[in-house]
Order: C-alpha cells, then sequence, then structure tokens
DNA sequence: CACAGACTTTAACACCGTTAACTAATTAAC
DNA sequence: GTTAATTAGTTAACGGTGTTAAAGTCTGTG
C-alpha cells in the first residue's frame, strides 16, 4: 500500500474533526481511552498536528467542556424565548438539562469530570458556565425578588437536585431503566418549581 | 548513599501501606496522579511486588471504593443503635454522608469515579453499596410502609439529593464556602425528611 | 558444597503526553 | 533557472504509565 491521499481539509475542519473524534472515542469507550495518538490516527495525522490546534490535552478537554456550556446556554436561551412564565421556563429548562446529559453523555462527563474525563482548569472558573447559570439565576430572580444571596441558594439547591438525579440515573441505568428514572426526575423537578412561589 | 534497611513488615502492614499511600496521594496530588510506582517507592518496594498484593490498579481501586462503602455502613449503623426514631435516623444519616465526603473526599471521589478518580467496576454492582442502600431503604420503610417500588423512588430522591449537593457544595467550594453549603445541605435535607410524614 | 525455596528486583512491552529535530515540498528572490 | 526561505508534516526521543517475564539474591537444608 502506498501513497495513501488524505483528502485536503481547511483548517477549521481539521479542528473540528479534532473535537469531534476525541467525543467520538469517549463515547464508545469512555474518556480514559482517549489519547492524542488516538485522535492523530483517527485524523490521519500524526499526534504533533494535534498540538498544532491544541496546547495540551487539557485544553482540548477544556474546549469541549466550554462547547457543552455554550451548548447548554443556546438551548436556555431558546427556551426563555418560546416562554414568559418563569415557572414553565424553569422546568423545561429542567428538562433539556437531563435531555442533555442523555443524549450527549460524553460531554456532560467532562463537563463535570465524571466517569475518567478529567479536566484540570476548575469549571467554576469557566465564563461558559456562569453564563449559564446567570440565566437561571435571572429566571429564579423573576420569580421572586428576594437578595442575590437567597438566588444563589435557590439555584444552588436546583442545580443539585437536577445534577445528582442526573448522575445517579446515569450511574444506576441499568438497575432502574432510564425511563423510570426521568420520570421521577420529571416529578421532582416539577415539585421544586412549584415549591417556589 | 548503601544498604538502606527497611524496617520488616508483616503481610498485612504491607497491604495496608499499600491503601495507605494510595488514598495519600490522592488526597494530595489527586487521583489522576497516583500510580503503581509512586506507591511502590513510597512503601520502599518495587513495583512488581504492589501486585502480589492487588492483581491490577483496578482491583486496589475497587477494594478502596469497598472500603468508603464500608465506613459508612459501619456509621449508619452506629446512628441506628443511637436513635430509634427514623425521621432523626435519616437525617443524621443524611449529615454523616456530609461529613465523610468533606473529610474524605479522595474516598468519595473513587466510590462515585469523580476528580479523574476511574475505577472500571459498576458501583451499582458493589455488595457493599448494596448493604448501605438497603439500610436507607429499610429507614424509610419504617417510615411510610409503602411498596419496595415506592421505596426506592423514594431513595433515589433523598440519595440524589444528597449526592447532588456534596458534589456541587465541593465543586464551588471556593466561590461558595463548605459552611455556607453545609447549612443549605441541612436545611434540604431537612426539609426532605419532614416531607415523608 | 550444592540445591531448593522464598523473596525481590531488573528489564522489557506497549502505551501515554509532549517536544525537538528532521525532511520534503512549495514559494519567493535574485 | 538557481538558490534561499517558508511551510507542512514526519520521525524519534524523553520521561512517564500499567503490567509481566526473567533474573537475581538471599536463607536454610541435605
Amino acid at each position: 500500500m502506498q501513497a495513501i491521499e488524505r483528502k485536503p481539509r481547511t483548517r477549521e475542519q481539521t479542528r473540528m474533526g479534532i473535537v469531534l473524534t476525541a467525543k467520538d472515542i469517549a463515547r464508545r469507550e469512555g474518556w480514559q481511552a482517549v489519547s492524542i495518538r488516538k485522535i492523530a490516527d483517527a485524523i490521519e495525522y500524526s499526534a504533533p498536528i494535534v498540538y498544532e490546534y491544541f496546547d495540551s490535552k487539557d485544553i482540548l478537554l477544556d474546549e469541549i467542556r466550554s462547547e457543552g456550556f455554550r451548548h447548554l446556554r443556546q438551548e436556555y436561551e431558546r427556551i426563555n424565548k418560546l416562554f414568559r412564565d418563569p415557572e414553565k421556563r424553569l422546568f423545561e429548562i429542567s428538562l433539556i438539562q437531563w435531555q442533555f446529559a442523555v443524549q450527549q453523555p460524553e460531554m456532560y462527563q467532562v463537563m463535570y469530570n465524571l466517569n475518567g474525563a478529567y479536566c484540570t482548569m476548575p469549571v467554576y472558573q469557566s465564563e461558559e458556565m456562569q453564563a449559564v447559570s446567570s440565566i437561571v439565576c435571572d429566571i429564579i430572580f423573576s420569580f421572586i425578588p428576594k437578595s442575590k444571596e437567597s438566588i444563589q441558594k435557590l439555584y444552588f439547591e436546583w442545580w443539585s437536585l437536577s445534577h445528582g438525579m442526573i448522575m445517579l440515573g446515569t450511574m444506576l441505568k441499568d438497575q432502574q431503566p432510564l425511563d423510570k428514572s426521568e420520570q421521577v426526575y420529571r416529578e421532582s423537578m416539577r415539585r421544586f418549581v412549584r415549591s417556589l412561589r
């Protein structure tokens, strides 16, 4: 076998290829199996090329994490345009959260350093995460215009409930079917949102 | 430097040394920094010796995870002996959960595959975890003797709330002080326990 | 002294993240 | 047209990882 030509790609395409391949390996084999060399093989380049797009594996993971939060943000803004009622907004956003975690588990994992995914940069320093947070905080505020302190607290409660159920739901999916967990999730989030008025 | 004598130890002592060292490195540098060679260095042996005690790194992690659940179980049983009121029991157990996660974070991390800790064996297959689960389920049952299904659901809700708050509380500890998070945790767990009667 | 057995280490394999050095091809300058 | 500079990509290396086979080093016994 000689002269296998790799089809020409723009810089942007190659960059996207790296990200897509990383997520693809993570989805199929878990984040602990993602390596620069494997990514390079998949995009038909040698390993050092990957470093021309991402200075380190850590930065690649951080990029993917940011992408996750940006995606979430877009979805939240879509919901905000669709509904005016804060109660409806918060509930729908809760559902989006579940959907996202189930449909793109490798993304959710890298966002919260779950199941072998490990990104050094602390999540709380991510601007994208803070943008997402402030959207939810604003909704809660339009609900009950209390002090910043109380809003923070309610947001923390909402986030914990949602994140906890998503984590355990996916963790125990072989014991308790995901549909069942989702049902409990909807109930709980509905109850939480109700309790706010 | 010649003939550094390592003090004689029993098999049990060496085994304990391996586990302790692993946890020690994890606590100080994170689980991603724990390696067999580092452990071997610390216990003054060469790497292959570690394999005479644990067939693989994965099995070592699984052992540590089990130890965590056994510890939790002991604490839960202690609480059960101290109090008879199910409401009090469940609340105190919630507090133990928080305490444990804060005092032994490296343990909590390996139990739930958090922050770089990665243990292949699924948690839900751990007998030690199931023992812990059934203790809590029993308490909830003595509360409200409903169907197994409803108990499972309530347990899932309790566990999610607790685990979610612990995860986010420790994750955001540089943004929101741990004491503050603990306060919110206590309130929320108290409210949950109340809601059961 | 020779041999057996337990105990421990060395050396190797295949992989990892990362980087320096090298090669081949294209372009620019004279 | 020939040479120099720039670009694109590779190979090879360093120090690290989990893991295992082979080799060594003792100690006690016949």
